[in-house]
DNA sequence: ATCTATTCCTGGCTGC
DNA sequence: TGCAGCCAGGAATAGA
């Protein structure tokens, strides 16, 4: 499941490859991929740079952007092998991208306005404590919430949850600002470490040379039911939460 | 604003 | 071995 870290990862293995790369033609299998939305206006143009927004990918043009949402099961990948769930398929003068996905929760638009709070990284500790604690709702489904802050999922909620010590039950607003600046430090240096290993390969994800990441073997909670928790060594528990699952450690989270 | 439930979709599980 | 049934979940959507 790409969330920040796996889409950046696809971004900086698409960027060098697609930059300044001219569009020859190109193929929408699924209607699904583009949900109705016209046809991108891509053909002959150049790709000027590839860039992440939140989740999406943004292929940059001169006169607009194509936007890539993966969903759940989306690739993109650069001359790989065409495979039953093949979406679209773009060809540029000197390669072909592929965009695959098998559950079809991905989409492609050209130039849609991009929603969305602020990046983790460009805001700092106390105006997140200050945006954590305007808010009712309870911390997790908050966090999950793309217009609050951009980019996370299930994965590195919990994994950030676990780190900052609070339980993911916890009311936003009931945040102490030292715990909420604490949280945002763990939000990005969780984001980093996991982009730094190529993100979190669970089951489909793999980069644009079809490269898996690493850094699910450094998950302390996510998919990590029933084990020892890695400060305390009672067990990590799941609960679902938001109609997601929901890894902890009751022990050392809080609310 | 915030909550819940529902929808999309299919491979990979589980259990009989 | 086969097969039904359920599960995973990002995000849009509807309705409260």
């Amino acid at each position: 499941m790409p969330e920040l870290p796996e889409v950046e990862t696809i971004v900086r293995s698409l960027a060098p490859r697609l930059r300044g790369r001219r569009v020859v033609s190109a193929e929408y299998l699924a209607p699904r991929a583009l949900r109705g939305t016209a046809e991108p206006p891509i053909i002959g143009h150049e790709v000027r740079e590839v860039t992440r927004h939140g989740k999406f990918i943004l292929l940059r043009f001169d006169h607009g952007a194509l936007a890539i949402h993966l969903g759940m099961t989306g690739k993109l990948l650069i001359d790989g092998e065409a495979t039953p769930y093949l979406r679209a398929e773009i060809v540029f003068d000197k390669c072909r991208l592929l965009f695959d996905d098998i559950r079809q929760f991905g989409k492609m638009a050209w130039s849609t306005k991009l929603p969305g709070g602020p990046e983790p990284f460009d805001i700092d500790g106390a105006t997140f404590a200050k945006m954590l604690r305007a808010r009712r709702g309870v911390v997790k489904p908050l966090l999950l919430n793309q217009g609050f802050v951009r980019g996370l999922g299930n994965i590195y909620v919990d994994e950030a949850l676990f780190r900052a010590g609070i339980d993911p039950r916890a009311l936003a607003c009931n945040v102490s600002v030292a715990r909420a600046v604490k949280l945002h430090g763990h939000i990005v240096e969780v984001l980093r470490e996991a982009i730094e290993r190529g993100g979190s390969s669970i089951s489909d994800y793999v980069d644009a040379d079809g490269q898996r990441g690493g850094f699910q073997e450094a998950h302390r909670v996510y998919g990590r039911e029933g084990e020892p928790c890695v400060v305390c060594g009672r067990r990590v528990l799941r609960i679902v939460l938001g109609q997601r699952g929901t890894h902890y450690c009751a022990f050392c989270q809080r609310r």
